[in-house]
DNA sequence: CAAATAGTGTCTGTTAGACACTATGGC
DNA sequence: GCCATAGTGTCTAACAGACACTATTTG
């Protein structure tokens, strides 16, 4: 049977969804979109935004495009987006086979609570409280939520995706506070100042502005043409107890 | 609208396809595996092994064990086997509407020359084929090729994927070279021979086990525990010939 | 012995991290 | 002046890359 197809034999027809993992900082807390639901199934739960393709002829990565601007009210186009991979189990939607495709965005910190639409209810929630369980979710959103959150992690070290959670331009001090944010760990604030700058194309100064805080007013940056960083920004380690190398 | 159904519309079905990149080291070079189809559309072309799913209750990865199985006789539990992404233009295939949730595999270099099934035709194919577009694919699978090189190459860095191109065991001058081969660089053999040692968990020696060629036997090692490296191995930078920092 | 490949030692320039210090604002 | 935050200098230990050297096999 080397071929797709020989007998008169039909292969299954299937849903296919989008999913919308929407990440920013909000008061240095990590936060994901997530939407009230209204309806049968997981009623009254908790869930990501997104839904199913709207007809024949709309590609998904269009469709995430649309459930972003009608859920969350955001122009993907300006933000960061990308694709985070295919769930799809065969019992992981209770009214039959659903395959969902499941996107990354990244929005810099919006002030407002909420998101756009009249969605019965939408809302910030702390990252923490998905991972940890505490905020449980329908369907299998949860394990998306981590894989986001993994992936959001590991692309801060090797992308300039940190400067997607900023506005168009950011002091040096905020960048460090998403990396902060997201990988839960302090970083030197001076070392941290110079290694960001030494990178090739990752931020770049926006002309004389300054900003003013508390302290000493700070030079802003926009993000530069990088798409890769070199070299890396690497994570500390956790921390070493006992010595177990040569 | 907040929600995904309230009149009475269907979401459109589609067809859901699973497409595999086994990606392999044979005589030093980067190959892929590619069936010339034996059915429109593209009937003649060659593409990536695949097909659609079996039926409503098989899930998107057990359907890519089944068809490593049966187009390249591969065992998935053996393999390095991941989820590379999903692919939904709505134009990819002129059938109409199918899905296709593409994997990437790696397989140790296999001495013989083909795959499994009495499949018309199978190949291995230099990857550079592939990506300089000599070697001409069906639908859009050039575009996943490159994205499961690329995957690939990156991966090196920070997983122990290296490992999943070599046997149950192997000398570090066989690892070394599945590093030169797919990064297409040449690297330092003393160096390496130890910054592979020091990564924790990467490799560990098997056995008093040795393995004769031409010089002095070499130790034999096996993949180690470790899920990600630490510290990374670093692909060196493609040669630089201006400066430009400060 | 020579050739070939495996494995070790060591030097040198660059970096990461620690942290003292200076600069510039609000009060 | 004081406090707070921004930004610079500099020291040290670790590391990457270069490459001379030793070790162990086949023929």
């Amino acid at each position: 049977m080397p071929e797709i197809e020989e007998d008169p034999w039909e292969p299954p027809l299937v849903l296919v969804a989008v999913d919308l993992v929407i990440l920013t900082l909000r008061a240095s807390t990590f936060h994901v979109l997530l939407i009230e639901r209204g309806i049968e199934p997981y009623q009254g739960s908790w869930a990501l935004p997104g839904g199913f393709l709207n007809n024949a002829g709309e590609g998904v990565f269009e469709a995430a495009l649309r459930e972003l601007k009608e859920e969350a009210d955001l122009d993907g186009t300006r933000l960061h987006i990308e694709q985070l991979g295919a769930y799809g189990e065969p019992e992981r939607d209770p009214r039959g086979r659903v395959l969902s495709v499941a996107y990354l965005a990244i929005a810099p910190g919006l002030p407002e609570p909420v998101a756009g639409t009249d969605a019965s209810g939408a809302a910030w929630t702390p990252v923490e409280q998905v991972l940890s369980g505490r905020a449980p979710l329908a369907f299998d959103h949860q394990l998306i939520v981590a894989d986001a959150v993994e992936r959001a992690r590991t692309k801060l070290e090797h992308s300039p995706l940190a400067t997607a959670f900023c506005g168009e331009t950011f002091t040096i001090a905020e960048l460090r506070r998403v990396y902060e944010t997201v990988w839960g760990a302090e970083l030197d604030e001076r070392n941290f100042y110079r290694k960001v700058q030494r990178v090739p194309g990752f931020i770049e100064p926006a002309g004389t502005d300054r900003r003013a805080g508390k302290g000493r007013p700070a030079r802003t940056f926009r993000a530069g043409p990088a798409e890769v960083l070199h070299p890396p920004l690497t994570r500390p380690e956790p921390h070493r107890e006992s010595e177990e190398e040569r």
